[in-house]
Parts: C-alpha cells; sequence; structure tokens
DNA sequence: GTGAAAGCGCTAACAC
DNA sequence: GTGTTAGCGCTTTCAC
C-alpha cells in the first residue's frame, strides 16, 4: 500500500479510503489512485485491515456436513443475503458431533468472526460458555422447539413429526416406524421422534418403532437399510418416517428392489422437500420447507444485529419459526 | 495475551510458543500457561499471528456452487486432508460464471490464501493475471485436457464422453443427443461434448443433437427439459447423455411422467456415479468417478508444494489424471 | 479533503 | 528455555 501511495503521490491514508468509497475523497484523487492500484496489481491484505480496525467481514457458519444438500442450500441463502453487504462465509463442519462442533468452534473463534450461523447440533457446556464470551451474534437453526444461545430461526420438528403421523394415519395407516441415524439422535431427530411417538399415542395408534441405522452423512444408504430391517424384521410396521428425502429415496429404491413398492407395502415420508423428491418414483410425500429460506432468515438475522450494534444497542434475542407444510405426493 | 502472559508469571512470546507446540518450552511453564489459558478463556487472535507470521493457515477453495453434491464432496476430501496439517478451508462460489470467479478471487486473496484450489470454471485473462501474480500454489480441478495455470488435477472429460458413446453403440444405439445447459458451456461440458461428437463420427453413427436447457445449478430440472425437448422435437434420437447424474435422474422422471421409459425407449448415461444413480429406478448407467478423491489429491498437491515451499524449492507443475470407469446399470 | 502518529495482537530474530 | 525488540500492513484518531 505505501507502494501504491507513493506512486499516486499520496498518503496510505488516502489510498486506504479510496478503497473504501468513503466518501471524504475527492473523485480525481480516487481515481488516479484506482489506476494505480490496478496498475501495479496491488491487493489489499485484509488480515492486517481486520486487526487494526476489528472487523474481520467474516461470518462464521458451522453445519453437520455441506454434502447433504439442504445445508448447502442454507449455506447458500446466508451467502447470498451476506454478500450482498461485503460479509464473507467462513465455512466449518462439525460432522454431527457435539465435541467436534466444539473443536472447529474454537478454531473459528480464531479468526474473530463478527457473527456465527449454527445450524443442528447439541452444544457442549464448553461450546455454550466460548459462545457467550465470543461477544457476537449467534443465530442458529434449531430443529428443535427448545432454547438457543441468542437468535433461532426454529424448525418445530416435533409437530413435523406429528403432522407426519396425521396424515399417515388418515390414510388407514397404524403401525409407525421412524428411520434415524445409528448414532445418538441430536436434537432435531430426537425431537421429530417424539413428535410422531405423541401422535401416534393420540391417535390411537400402535407405539411407533426406531429404526437405527447408518450414518445422516450417507442418508441414502441408511434409507436403505432401514427399509429392509422394516421389511425383515417388523413386517406389520406399514408406514415409515424419514429423517430426509434422501432417506426416503434410499427406502423406495429398497423396496423396489424387494420386488415391494411404496405406498402400497409401506408408506414413506421424507423431510425437507429437496427437489429430488418430485423426480422419483414413487414421488416423495414430504414435510416441505426451504432450506435456501432459513439460510436467507439467518442471513437476515446477522444483518439486522450487526445494524443494531452500529447504533450501539444490542437487539433481543429472537426467535423466528419456519413454516413447514405436509407435501402429499404419491409415496404415502 | 498479555493478560495470559502477566498472570502465568511469563513472557508473551512464551505464552505464544506455549500455544503452537513449539518444542522450546518446559512442560512446567506451557502446563501453567495453558492452564491461565484455560481460566480465563482466551482465544488467539489469527488475523494478528497471520499479519506477524506471514502464515494465514487458510486454502482458498473456489467452486461452481456447493449445492450439488459432487462439488460438496470435493470440498469435503480437500478438507480431511487439509485439515490434518491445520489448515483451513475458505470456501467461495462462482456460479458458473467467469466474471464471477474474477470477482471472488480478489476477494479471496485478500485474505492472503496460502494455496488456491479452483474447481471447473474458464478463467478471465485478469484472473489468471491475479493467479500467476499470487504467487502462491494453484491447484485447479480442470474438466478438460487443456493446461492449467499450475498443478492440476484432470478429468478428461472428452475421454469420459467418447466412452458414453461406444457403448452406446454397442448397444445399438445410432441417434445419441447430450443434455447440456442454457448458458454459454464451461470447459468441461464443452470437451464432453466433443468427445461425444468425435466418438460417434469415428463410429459412424449420426451427428449428436445437443440440447441447451437450464442452469447447471439445477440439475435435476434441467434433465427434466432435455428429456422433454428430445421427446418432442428430435423423436429419432434414442439416447441422451446428460452432464450429471442429477440430471440423468431428471431425465428418467420426466420419461416416466410421459409413459416412456429408459433404456426402451431412451437410453440414458450420467456423470460422476453419485450414490442417487444407484437407487432411481431405473439405476443410472454413468461414468464413475470418486468426488471425494479429486479432493483429497488436490489436497495432497497443496500439501506436497507446502513441503516443498519449506524446504526453499518449487515444485514443478503437476497433472494428475483422474481414472473414470463407465459403469453400465439400467438406465443404458 | 488529506496527512502524521500511534497502535491493533501477534511472531521472527536474536540475545541471554 | 525464556525474554526483548522490532515490525507485519493496515485503520483510528486527530490535526490541518
Amino acid at each position: 500500500m505505501a507502494d501504491v501511495a507513493k506512486l499516486a503521490g499520496v498518503s496510505a491514508m488516502t489510498v486506504s479510503r479510496a478503497l473504501r468509497q468513503d466518501g471524504s475523497v475527492s473523485d480525481r484523487t480516487r481515481a488516479r489512485v484506482l489506476e494505480v492500484i490496478d496498475e501495479v496489481g496491488y491487493v489489499p491484505d485484509q488480515a492486517a485491515g481486520a486487526l487494526s480496525s476489528g472487523r474481520s467481514g467474516l461470518v462464521a457458519v458451522i453445519m453437520p456436513t455441506f454434502t447433504v444438500p439442504p445445508f448447502a442450500q442454507i449455506a447458500r441463502g446466508l451467502h447470498d443475503t451476506l454478500s450482498a453487504e461485503g460479509l464473507e462465509l467462513f465455512m466449518s463442519f462439525s460432522d454431527y458431533s457435539p465435541e467436534r462442533e466444539e473443536q472447529v468452534l474454537r478454531a473459528v473463534l480464531r479468526r474473530r468472526p463478527e457473527a456465527l450461523a449454527i445450524v443442528g447440533v447439541d452444544h457442549t457446556d464448553r461450546a455454550t460458555k466460548l459462545l457467550e464470551a465470543a461477544g457476537i451474534p449467534v443465530i442458529e437453526c434449531l430443529e428443535r422447539a427448545g432454547q438457543g444461545v441468542d437468535h433461532v430461526v426454529a424448525i418445530d420438528q416435533a409437530a413435523a413429526g406429528q403432522a407426519a403421523v396425521r396424515h399417515l394415519a388418515s390414510r388407514g395407516r397404524r403401525r409407525v416406524a421412524v428411520a434415524a441415524s445409528r448414532q445418538d439422535p441430536d436434537a432435531g431427530e430426537a425431537d421429530r421422534i417424539a413428535g410422531v411417538t405423541t401422535a401416534a399415542r393420540e391417535l390411537g395408534l400402535d407405539q411407533p418403532i426406531v429404526i437405527r441405522h447408518g450414518s445422516p452423512l450417507a442418508p441414502l444408504d441408511q434409507g436403505l437399510r432401514a427399509a429392509g430391517e422394516a421389511l425383515d424384521r417388523h413386517p406389520d410396521v406399514d408406514a415409515l418416517v424419514c429423517m430426509n428425502d434422501y432417506a426416503a429415496v434410499g427406502v423406495v429404491g429398497e423396496l423396489r428392489r424387494r420386488g415391494r413398492s411404496a405406498p402400497a407395502d409401506l408408506a414413506v415420508v421424507g423431510f425437507g422437500d429437496s427437489d429430488i423428491s418430485r423426480h422419483v418414483e414413487p414421488a416423495i410425500t414430504t414435510i416441505g420447507f426451504n432450506p435456501v429460506l432459513v439460510g436467507v432468515e439467518m442471513g437476515k438475522m446477522v444483518l439486522s444485529t450487526r445494524a443494531a450494534a452500529r447504533l450501539g444497542r444490542t437487539l433481543p434475542s429472537y426467535r423466528l419459526n419456519i413454516d413447514f407444510q405436509l407435501i402429499v405426493r404419491e409415496s404415502a
């Protein structure tokens, strides 16, 4: 930057201002500075800027994984909302593990993000402490009805599970199973399962069976194995509620492979209304919500807390519930 | 950090060293320092560290999108390989646009990454200049046979297109179409199309038709529309080569919806061997390669150039071709 | 509208 | 094994 300043015949300070559309540089000076910058190929060092200004320009995102499309879509919504304001995303995986989440949280805080967007894992106690101590807005996307650390975009999983069961009951299904992942359920799973169980009891259905198989990182495979177990070991089960649409696709695939079909032999309900659910046969009945929208809403929360902070205020913790609706297709 | 130093009764330098497993701190001192750190909840500021040491600990990743699973899987492979060495990923989208890529490249270089991993877009001239001027290793994943800026992990798309056509010809197909995206084809698409055309000519087939529809960001939809056009306007087409498995899933879905089927009415070939291709009906015949492996190989290249740089050497540009194989399933 | 001085929080380099 | 000094490349603050 010193080089640029010298070549343009101004001070470093003026270069810095010219770079930031700071009103207080004359158009002529700014033009000259930008010209020199372009000539010498100068690229400012944001680490230096961040250190000096205290603003990193970063929003940290922590998600279980990016390889499952709905998560990537949330990131996409966040990205589109925040990049308009010059904020960049710093993304990390937690792999559905609270311990790993704590670890990446530590790493992330070293980068001094201006806000934190976290999706879908319960926090360890130490992680919660870190979050509180960080002194930055924390926006969580929680898949449960419970309390978050600060601001929350919530998907009411229990209600979603209940909606699925009500629909299944109305179609005459009596014995519902839930296809969950093998590892300890995260909060979202637990809540959805609770919703299914509650609804089944209220409607006088048989007690739901929970089938645990595979990793949430490989949902298609998880669905395939759950379908196998349901058919082999629980022949009376007539409906299967899955944790996402990809798992549901795995289920209907396995049914077909075994000469069975949905919904004739087993009604199948997915979650998320991923585009895949419309394109397979049978099309998947699912709980629809828009993951991009979830990201956008999280992004808006980041921006509003930031705007408030600029005015020296703190926004009270805010909670937004994302609507979902049952989308009835062919599989149930 | 000064606080920690004072409380532990040592200098800031010792705290810094204790934090980095730098051998040169006695175990007793390090233990005391770490204890204080834990007590006061100190989190080092990596921007300051980066500024001072010249090492940002960042590897920048630029991809067309993360919402298409194979890209997310490449990122995953990169992540797993690099995090073992303490490097973190800074990810950005280019949306398949060279202009946007140049823009995010600028933004990314401000963060002073130690290496750059770029997937699948042609660069603008200015972007190429920026890359060369950056003075850091650039690892590209190119979907073409051409030259990259520096190190390259290549997927030989032309050969893949040829393999697909040879298979189709061996099954008696004569008139092949390619389902591409609406926008200007990126290099990978162009090469695959060229491969298809070349193979068709060599094998004495009819001249392939290129059907352009939709965005590569929504491959299922793109496939659906391509199938519609093939059926409506090119009834003699008996095989459709798609740019990825999701597009192929869209194609078979549309066929079914119209009372047609693959491969009876139209043979369909995908690309990428995504897990979805095994789980739909008919299962998708596809060109298999492992995106996670692509990421791992890119990560290894980053590490080896880094290791070389530590020894004061520069690695000559290296090129790795990722194997692919035709995986014959039901759709063709 | 522009410049000068000071300092953000670390680490390299060298001294002890 | 530990401390001291200097400085990374910006931005803040205040002066003009």
